[in-house]
DNA sequence: GGCGTTGCCTTGCAGTGCAAGGTACCTTGT
DNA sequence: ACAAGGTACCTTGCACTGCAAGGCAACGCC
C-alpha cells in the first residue's frame, strides 16, 4: 500500500514534465528510445517505461518538436535516433521559464524553498 | 494558441500538486471552498476553478485526509470549513519529501538548479 | 417578492502515464 | 541450419485528475 501510493504520487507528478525532460536530454545529444528510458531512470528517480516513452515520442514527432533517423546498431536491431527541431528547442526554452515559476509557487505554498 | 498551450502546459504541471497545496494551506488555518480557490490563485499562478476544487475536496474527505464543519457566514450562505486530519498531516509531510526529490531531479535534467 | 451574490456541487470530457501484450531483427549456442 | 534469447520498436485499453459548463440553495438588498 505504501509502495503503490508512492507510485501513484510520483506518477501524478511526472505529468507534463516527462515530455520536457525528454526534450532536455535530446538537447545534449541524440538518443534512441530505450536509451531515453535508461537516462531518465538513472538521471534520477524519473523511472518510466517504454509504454510511456513511445507514445510520447510519437506525439512529439507529430507536433514537430523532434525529428528521427534510423541508424544501424553495432549489434542488435536498428535504432531510431531522435533529435530536437528548432520548434523543440523553443518549446524547451519556454518550458524552463514556466517550470521555474511553477516550482517557486509550489515551494512557497509547501514551505520547501531552498534557503 | 500561445495562451491555450500555456494553459495546457500548466494544467499538466498542476497534476498531483494541487491536492497537496490544498493540504498545505489547510495546515495553516481552516478554510472553505471558495477561499481555497482564491488563496491558490493569489498564492501564486496556481489559478484553478471550483470545478476542480470540489471534486478534489470530496476525494480528500473520502480518503480521510481532511474533515469538515459547517459554519454560519456573517453574510450569505453557510460555509463548509475544512481542516487537516492526522492522516492529512502525515500525507503532507510525506509529500514534501517526495516533492523536493522530484523537483531536484527535474532541475538537474533541465539545468534549472538554483545556485 | 424579485434579483444579484455567494457558496456548494455534479456531469461529461480531454490529456497522459502505465501495464500488458505483440512484432521484428539480430546474435549466439548447438 | 535452427532454436533460443536479447534488443528495440510499437499498440491497446485503462485509470486518474483537472476543467468547462451548468445547476441549486441560502442570504441580503431593493
Amino acid at each position: 500500500m505504501e509502495v503503490s501510493e508512492d507510485a501513484a504520487l510520483t506518477t501524478a507528478l511526472r505529468r507534463g514534465t516527462i515530455e520536457y525532460c525528454v526534450l532536455a536530454l535530446l538537447d545534449k545529444r541524440e538518443l534512441y528510445g530505450v536509451e531515453l528510458v535508461q537516462q531518465l531512470s538513472t538521471g534520477l528517480g524519473m523511472t518510466t517505461s517504454e509504454g510511456t516513452m513511445y507514445p510520447l515520442l510519437s506525439r512529439l514527432r507529430r507536433n514537430g518538436r523532434i525529428a528521427t533517423t534510423w541508424r544501424e546498431a553495432p549489434a542488435g536491431p536498428p535504432r531510431r535516433y531522435y533529435t530536437l527541431t528548432p520548434d523543440g528547442e523553443a518549446a524547451l526554452t519556454h518550458f524552463r521559464t514556466e517550470w521555474v515559476a511553477f516550482r517557486s509557487g509550489v515551494d512557497r505554498i509547501l514551505g520547501t524553498e531552498i534557503r
